[in-house]
DNA sequence: TTACTTGCAAACGTTTTGCACGATT
DNA sequence: AATCGTGCAAAACGTTTGCAAGTAA
């Protein structure tokens, strides 16, 4: 997984560079919706001299490959989950902040009939669950 | 729609005083979504001794009394719009920032599916579009 | 070798807090 | 009269920027 990252950020003329990589590492490895200040707190336990503005200019350029997208709940909106290439959403647990993301959706009439209603063209739409996972349950 | 929210305020143990007062003038009366400092310079012109604590302040009061709510954007997550007691959802205008909103969304299945492949408890949803107004499509 | 990236420090914009004064109930 | 809300100033917070030094390509 990491290196078909590597593979994107370099395509995409970024240098592959120390703290680079310790950010990469840390947001493909984890199921869990990160702040940048969770990121750097991880981080520094791979590489003692990672600087926080490292970890802000690395989410940009993850963000720009579509390799991350920011999350928003109702808590907040700083935080970061892996992202994929294809439309999708999310499902958090309102607990512990475990991600998970699903596809098809089926928005296809909703949106017809909302754009149909108003007059407008409609370019994107976000959707999104939030629940308690399993283990939260309990 | 001015006296209704004043009501629920006081029902909820508000003073109804001048900031408040004008804040509620300020969001219950526009279609957009509007940041706490572009209510504080609308708010200015109706009232100038008003300061900006107390729109934050205000805006508190209404959210906790759920007459408005945050709306969250690619652009950022700092406005708020008038809310209203039954579940809704939000078509934005990415271009003017026209908020509208609309409710009957056919999810039910699509969550009753996700919860059982994902064995989570299910307790909230969002669903907001974006597009271009017809107006901005011009 | 070149130009991108780093870490630090400082700046920035938004939001929150402490406090004495003022206003609502 | 009691308490809640105000405005101001200052603090806190997350994020961005400028810069000289370091490093990947």
């Amino acid at each position: 997984m990491k290196s078909i990252w590597f593979e994107k950020l370099t395509k995409n003329g970024y240098r592959l560079t120390g703290p680079l990589k310790t950010v990469v590492e840390v947001i493909s490895g984890t199921a869990r919706a990160l702040t940048p200040i969770e990121i750097f707190e991880i981080a520094k336990t791979k590489n003692n001299k990672i600087g926080l503005v490292s970890v802000y200019r690395s989410l940009e350029k993850l963000e720009e490959t579509h390799l991350v997208q920011r999350v928003h709940q109702p808590s907040g909106c700083q935080s970061f989950v892996p992202s994929t290439d294809h439309h999708e959403h999310l499902l958090l647990c309102s607990t512990c902040g475990e991600v998970k993301v699903f596809e098809g959706d089926e928005l296809g009439d909703l949106i017809r009939s909302i754009s149909d209603q108003t007059g407008y063209v409609i370019t994107d739409h976000w959707l999104q669950l939030f629940g308690k996972c399993e283990k939260c349950q309990k």
